[in-house]
RNA sequence: GGUGGGGUGGCCGAGAGGCGAGGCAACGGACUGCAAAUCCGUGCACACGGGUUCGAAUCCCGUUCCCACCUCCA
């Protein structure tokens, strides 16, 4: 089976063929930072993280490409309301976003480009547009500049839309436009606007608007042609829509595939900062731990909906705990030593559901499976098959991005050392409660767990002994 | 009005003509000194009405309900 990717601008699924062997570029849309990032925002990053990690696994030379968006109206007025500069309020929610990625494991981009830093590029794109006569300075005096979407026959194709059928825009002000869907590639600076938000060019001081940075950026980094542009759902139109014909119109081949996550609702309604019915993954991580809010995030399939309702996050933990009881256990059998390197391996038919427009629900079916043979494996002390299985949940969980075992998901800041110590001290208990067991001392042996526990240290007898863990 | 996506067991969530994905929860059993964990088993699942077919959750026709986007949105 080879690799295959829902595309929204054919509406079709279709193999993935990258323009250069071997090599993948990847560009999806980061934030506007005009705000806290809530879980939306947390499940789109998600979502391209593991479509990069799928290809990191399957051999690929990853190329990823994440935008800030760090100059917009909201942004502006924002700030105004608050007193501090934009680029002050900007920078603090671009930090938010960062810390929320990096506690959920989304790794980093190989860059993480600034809108305000790419002016000049965002000239270069609006002189070629003009030149070729599909942008054209605002009839009025303002200094915008716009793109002419009736000199682009093509607008509308991403999101399969013909222009006469739209909602005519309420647009309050369709000032200097030629046609009121035509938007803006440049504003020009208004009196108020503050000084730090003012650029020179060609067609008179102003500011970027949205949609071009996404251009400009992508097109020096990665090219005027690349494999994939992501980003969520709710961007298609009309904010890829726009990045698409400007490129294109450019005279740029822009994206091979579009691929677009489903939105977060929380119980059946879109989260949306308009609405404010949003929840921050700070209060998500209030109420499971890092890797358990990953699991719950990434366990749908990345198209579909993805409703959230309390509850949602026990249930995920206990599906996280199932497999980290196993992998615990198959380590303790395999690699008494606690020092072990392994190869963590790929069961085809997890393979296949990855392959196949990253099915991870499909795959998390094959992982749970898994986990369920290595159980029985280690109940009946067949190593082979336990290693078998061992290996394919490390391969399997490093590919999703939730291995358990992970050093970064450890709980507390407890140091290698103070581990280490803590786990002779507890071994020296669970061995005098080995020895009350022997002597059927049930007394003894229930007050040293009874200890321990108070202690916050859970005890579970095996076949093999007992071994402990910290209560979650 | 236009464009798209949906309705699957108590809940979540894949699948897309034929052995009931998987997880969570529940119940029964096994194992265990007791726990915990684990394993095995149980459940008339496919919005509704027709049709095609040896066979339909899956294909066709109709109905209905929900959601997203149509210039703030991940």
């Amino acid at each position: 089976m080879t690799l295959r990717f829902h595309d929204s601008a054919t509406a079709a699924i279709r193999d993935f063929v990258p323009l250069k062997e071997g090599q993948v570029s990847l560009y999806y849309c980061g934030a506007t930072v005009q705000g806290e990032p809530h879980i939306g925002h947390v499940r789109s990053a998600l979502a391209f993280d593991q479509l990069t990690r799928w290809l990191q696994s399957s051999g690929y030379d990853v190329t990823v490409v994440r935008n800030v968006t760090d100059i917009d109206d909201k942004i502006l007025v924002k700030a105004a309301e608050n007193n501090e500069p934009w680029w002050g309020l900007a920078y603090r929610f671009e930090q938010a976003f960062a810390t929320a990625y990096e506690s959920l494991g989304i790794q980093k981009p190989t860059y993480e480009p600034r809108a305000t830093g790419h002016i000049p590029e965002m000239h270069a794109l609006i002189a070629t547009l003009i030149e070729r006569g599909h942008a054209y300075p605002a009839l009025d005096d303002s200094g915008d500049v716009y793109f002419d979407v009736r000199s682009w026959k093509q607008y509308g194709s991403l999101t399969h839309q013909n222009i006469d059928d739209m909602q005519a825009a309420p647009d309050a002000d369709p000032r200097g436009k030629r046609d009121p869907r035509d938007f803006a590639l440049w504003k020009g600076h208004k009196q108020g606007d503050p000084e730090t938000a003012r650029w020179e060019s060609p067609w008179g001081a102003g500011r970027p608007g949205w949609h071009l940075e996404c251009s400009a950026m992508v097109t020096k980094y990665l090219g005027t042609e690349f494999d994939i542009h992501g980003g969520g759902l709710d961007l298609r139109f009309p904010h890829h829509e726009n990045e698409m014909a400007q490129s294109q119109a450019a005279g740029h081949g822009f994206a091979n595939f579009w691929m677009h996550n489903g939105m977060v609702t929380y119980q059946g309604e879109k989260m949306s900062k308009s609405i404010g019915n949003t929840i921050n993954p700070r209060e998500m991580l209030e109420l499971a731990r890092p890797l358990v809010v990953r699991y719950y995030l990434g366990q749908a399939h990345y198209r579909s909906v993805l409703d959230y309702r309390p509850g949602s996050l026990t249930e995920a933990a206990a599906a996280v705990d199932r497999i980290e009881t196993f992998a615990k256990a198959a380590l303790a059998q395999l690699f008494p030593g606690n020092d072990f390197g392994y190869i963590g391996t790929r069961p085809e038919a997890f393979v296949r559901a990855m392959d196949d427009d990253l099915n991870v629900p499909a795959a998390l079916g094959v992982l749970h499976e898994t986990v369920r043979a290595g159980n029985t494996a280690l109940a009946a002390g067949e190593k082979d098959a336990l290693q078998d299985a061992f290996l394919a949940v490390m391969g399997m969980t490093d590919a999703l991005g939730i291995n358990p075992m992970d050093p970064k998901w450890r709980q507390g800041s407890g140091s290698e050392a103070e581990l280490t110590a803590l786990d002779v001290l507890i071994k020296a208990q669970l061995e005098a409660r080995a020895q009350a067991r022997t002597e059927k001392n049930w007394a003894e042996s229930d007050r040293i767990r009874e200890l321990l526990a108070a202690a916050g240290v859970d005890v579970a007898d095996t076949a093999n002994g007992a071994t402990w863990s910290l209560k979650k």
